[in-house]
Formats: C-alpha cells, sequence, structure tokens
RNA sequence: GGCCCAUUCGUCUAGUGGUUAGGACAUGCGGUUUUCAUCCGUAAAACAGGAGUUCGAUUCUCCUAUGGGCUACCA
C-alpha cells in the first residue's frame, strides 16, 4: 500500500470564538500531524456568509497560538494549496457541482425556500414530521429530474435561482471504516439529497469540504461526531468525483459537567469556569471567560483536553506537547463523550504551577501585581509559595506578606496564641535573633531550637506567636524559611511592630 | 418520529472469555507539619437490564432501556 504523506486539517467555520470542542478537535489533529511528520493544515470555512462574525477568525488563530499547536498552512500562513479561506475559492467550486450533473450525480432544483417550508409543512400535518428531499419526492418537485428538459433550459437561461442537489440512489448501503468506531454501514434510503451548491453561488459545506479536502490533498479527516451522520454522504462525493476518499475518525463529543449534553457556552457561566481558551467579547459587550485569562497555562490547559477523550493506556497523566506528540495514537481515542471536570482542570494547573521555574512564575508575577520588586525577590516567593497556590495570582494573595508588612493581625490566631508568656518568649527571641549572624534557614531553625531547649518549653508556645508579629497569619510556609528570606532587619523591624500593634490591640 | 453513535466507581478512564475489575480527580478517615498547603497511607465507590453463545461472560451476539448526535440553500 501506497504511504501518502499524513495531511490533515482544521476546519472551523468564523461563526465565533472557538470553545474547548473545537480546541481539542484541533489539539488532535495537530498531535496526529506532528505524530507522522505531516502537515497540519488550517482551513476557514465560510461558506455561510449570514453567520460570519467580526473577529472569530483573528480569534481562532490566536487561540492555538496560544495553545501552541499552530498549524504551518493557512490563511496568513502560506502553503501551495490556497487560498485557505473558502470565500476566497468560490469559484472554485462551481464546476465540480457541474461536473456532477454532468455525470448524472447531481441536478437543478429550482424549489424556493418557501416552497420547501410549505411542502415540510404539509408533510408535518399530515403526521410526517420528517420530510425529505429524495428519490420518494424529488419527482414532485421542481428540478432538471421531474421537468421538461426544454423548462429546464428556459429556467437556466433566464436567470431563475437554482440550487444542485446530490441524486442520492436508492437502496444501497454505504460503509466507511472510521479509525476510531470500525466499519458504519448506513443505507441511502435514509439518505436525502442534500443541497450541494447554493443559490448565491457557494457551495454548501458538503461539497466545499469535499473539494478543498481532495484539493488539498488530505490524508485523514480527524472532526467530531456531529460530522458522522453525514459522512456517508461526504463518502458518495468522492465516489461520485472518482476521488479515492480520506481516512475518517469522528470524535467523541465533550459533554457539560451536569446532567448531559452537549457542552455549550452558557455552560460556563452558568456552572463558573471558561468554556473557551481565551477572552472573548461579543459585538454587544458581553465577555465570555477564556482560561488564559483566568490564570490557566496553556500547557495544563491543553494536557486536560488531551485526557478528555484519549489516554496513553499507562499511569502517565503529565504529558507536555512533546510528549503528547510521541504518545498520541487515534486508536487510544474512545468512543463514547466525555464530560468536562472543572476540579481536574485545576488540578492540572496545580502540577503545572509547581513544575515550572520559580524565575519564569516570578515574571509573570510581576507583570500582574503593582509593587516593583527585585525578580530575584519574587523568584523566592514563587519558591516558598507554589506549593500551596494553584495559579499565578494566587502565590501573591497568600504570599505577598514577604514582601509587604503585615497591617493587620489574624484575629483568631491572635486570640488563641497571643496570650500568657507570648510576649516575653518573642521578645527574648527577638534578642538572640539580634545577636544572630547565619540567617540561613538551617541555622535560624538551630538557633530557634537552642532557645526552645533552654527555656524548656515546647515549640507551640513560640513559633505561632513568632509566626503572628512577623506574618500576621496563622498559617504559610516554614518560619524559617521566612526569618531567612526576611532577614536580620527586617525581622527584628516586624518583631517590634508586631508586639507593639499586638499589646495595643490587647488593651 | 426516522437514522446514526454510545453505555466500567460521582467524574476521566485502564482492562480481560476465568482478575481481589486497576489508576487519577473529587470525597471520608488517619499520618507528617507550629499552622495551612504539599506529601504519604487508607476507606468507600463501577461492569445499565434481559436473553443467547460458552464449562465460564464485565468482555462475544441479539433485544430492551438510557443518554447523545444528526435530521436547513448552518457548519
Amino acid at each position: 500500500m501506497s504511504q501518502k504523506p499524513v495531511r490533515v486539517r482544521f476546519a472551523p467555520s468564523p461563526t465565533g470564538p472557538l470553545h474547548m470542542g473545537g480546541v481539542r478537535t484541533a489539539l488532535y489533529n495537530y498531535l496526529f500531524a506532528k505524530k507522522h511528520n505531516g502537515t497540519f493544515v488550517i482551513r476557514i470555512e465560510d461558506t455561510d456568509q449570514t453567520r460570519f462574525v467580526e473577529g472569530a477568525q483573528d480569534y481562532i488563530m490566536d487561540a492555538m497560538k496560544w495553545c501552541k499547536m499552530m498549524p504551518t498552512e493557512g490563511p496568513g500562513l502560506g502553503g501551495d494549496f490556497g487560498p485557505y479561506v473558502q470565500s476566497e475559492r468560490k469559484e472554485m467550486y462551481r464546476p465540480y457541482a457541474e461536473q456532477l450533473i454532468e455525470n448524472g450525480k447531481g441536478y437543478y432544483a429550482f424549489d424556493t425556500a418557501e416552497d420547501l417550508t410549505a411542502v415540510r409543512e404539509q408533510a408535518k400535518q399530515m403526521g410526517m414530521p420528517n420530510w425529505q428531499y429524495n428519490s420518494v419526492t424529488r419527482g414532485s418537485m421542481k428540478n432538471s429530474i421531474s421537468l421538461p428538459q426544454d423548462e429546464v433550459q428556459r429556467r437556466l437561461e433566464a436567470g431563475d435561482p437554482y440550487v444542485i442537489r446530490m441524486k442520492m440512489p436508492r437502496n444501497e448501503d454505504i460503509r466507511l471504516e472510521d479509525e476510531i468506531r470500525g466499519w458504519v454501514v448506513v443505507n441511502t434510503n435514509n439518505l436525502d439529497d442534500k443541497v450541494l451548491f447554493k443559490s448565491d453561488g457557494m457551495p454548501t459545506y458538503h461539497l466545499a469540504n469535499i473539494v478543498d479536502d481532495h484539493l488539498m490533498e488530505i490524508s485523514h479527516v480527524i472532526r467530531g461526531e456531529e460530522w458522522l451522520p453525514s459522512a456517508p454522504l461526504h463518502v458518495m462525493l468522492y465516489e461520485a468525483f472518482g476521488w479515492e476518499a480520506p481516512k475518517f475518525a469522528h470524535l467523541p463529543l465533550l459533554l457539560k459537567p451536569d446532567g448531559n449534553g452537549k457542552l455549550s457556552k452558557r455552560d460556563g457561566d452558568r456552572l463558573g469556569f471558561p468554556v473557551f481558551p481565551t477572552n472573548w467579547t461579543t459585538a454587544e459587550g458581553d465577555v465570555f471567560s477564556g482560561y488564559r485569562e483566568n490564570g490557566y497555562f496553556s500547557g495544563a490547559f491543553v494536557n486536560m483536553l488531551a485526557f478528555l477523550g484519549w489516554n496513553p493506556g499507562t499511569t502517565q497523566e503529565i504529558f507536555p506537547m512533546d510528549e503528547l506528540v510521541e504518545a498520541f495514537t487515534l486508536d487510544r481515542v474512545s468512543k463514547s463523550g466525555a464530560k468536562f471536570d472543572p476540579d481536574k482542570t485545576k488540578w492540572f494547573q496545580q502540577q503545572y504551577l509547581r513544575a515550572e521555574n520559580n524565575t519564569v512564575l516570578a515574571e509573570i508575577l510581576q507583570k500582574e501585581i503593582e509593587g516593583d520588586y527585585p525578580i530575584e525577590r519574587l523568584a523566592e516567593v514563587c519558591r516558598l509559595m507554589k506549593e500551596r497556590a494553584t495559579f499565578v495570582k494566587d502565590i501573591w494573595t497568600e504570599g505577598s506578606f514577604l514582601l509587604e508588612r503585615p497591617t493587620e493581625y489574624d484575629a483568631k490566631t491572635t486570640r488563641k496564641k497571643w496570650k500568657g508568656e507570648a510576649e516575653n518568649y518573642i521578645t527574648e527571641f527577638k534578642t538572640i535573633l539580634s545577636e544572630t549572624e547565619d540567617y540561613s534557614a538551617e541555622n535560624i531553625e538551630k538557633v530557634f531550637k537552642d532557645y526552645l531547649a533552654s527555656k524548656e518549653i515546647g515549640i507551640g508556645q513560640v513559633l505561632p506567636q513568632f509566626r503572628l508579629v512577623l506574618t500576621g497569619k496563622g498559617m504559610g510556609p516554614s518560619m524559617f524559611e521566612i526569618t531567612s528570606f526576611l532577614g536580620k532587619e527586617e525581622t527584628i523591624a516586624r518583631i517590634e511592630i508586631g508586639v507593639e500593634a499586638l499589646r495595643k490591640n490587647e488593651e
């Protein structure tokens, strides 16, 4: 068997922002292409000009860039198979539609939208909810099969609006082998005479996608499960043109976390998590939040997405992009829909945060906070705080005390711990600290423990109190690390301020 | 309604004609910790139902149920 080069495409329509499901489809295409040293193409499917949304295409490209899964062919990216926007390919489709008429696989139809609505309505009245334009009904409609040849000619010459429909044969089994689902067989009696070419001169999705996939030499069509019902039509189309069909893989759907059903953009607001990769603002000014703006790392987002419908068959869950590429195969994609889990997404983010380099984190943090602090100090803050953070911003909300003196002291801790000999112990320990030169965490710990031993008291009688005066809090990282970080001067100053403030508090 | 697809712990999933049906998230309980978080340990938790094939089915087949998708001159 000849091994054709792998070429896959992601084909969104610019009707709005790309949601998570779309991003996952793009991701699987990207992974598959990389895995096989193939090409990942992006093609914009804007054959429905009434649904065009300003900014959507830019949004899609930007989102893919953030996710680090950029295609290498597409609008603005170059490639030998352009243009990659279907509206710019408009003139290419008509000859193919006409070719279908010539070889008897398609026909002209003159029925107006009103005609069709009327017929459907009438059928519904008669108890048939699903009227279809097909081999049974086409004879009673206005088309080049039912109408006399000369009238068809006259109508065409007069410029009557028409569409071109697929002439679906009667009672034929269409078989297609899906890479994920195996053989799927559909009888043509269940398929209708789909419109392939619209009266506005544009092809429908069905025609455009076949023509473009063929012309762009696409080897594998990896798309959402919602396309499975029309896949047999697409197979018929390839046959009608005498083209070799690409391989198909239909991905399971992404489901909403509660109940059932396809994840939709409304679910995000309702349940409090983003459904979009990045923020999207509608023309009306409504903002739909994105993972990027919510503080997620793209690696965590992508890793989470990869596991919704796929797994490597091992217990490894943390996969940077290059390992994803290495491990990904279509045969490990599952068949059933996957419910999205916001908790698991947070877990991935936490894992990625913890694994990230402290200086890198500090650089992100620096952009998010107001104060102007040395990057080395911020990196230390990140080192101390990241074990107890999920997002970069948590590092600051939980750990800003490291760089800013406390202005208040946790009431509960004060009440429970700042009593008895607390002040005396802290004051004594301050004296010791003022005589200490080695402020390494190890030495502070030693000095502290020597003090405890000399007084024959327990750790709980001094350390929580020490934490309180130094940080104002009842919890946090190791006090020895904190003291070391603060340094002698700041430590002494904070003890004095803290003791004073707490004494006032008592009165 | 018709057609198509699917069905293992609450969720994501692994898995096999004979397994104590495994892991992760979340949850409960312990341990570590000055504390919180982390970390470690541990518990509870699943093969939708019914037939059939078979010595034996969670696994194979069929039926039912449930869920989902599609059913436009939308993609």
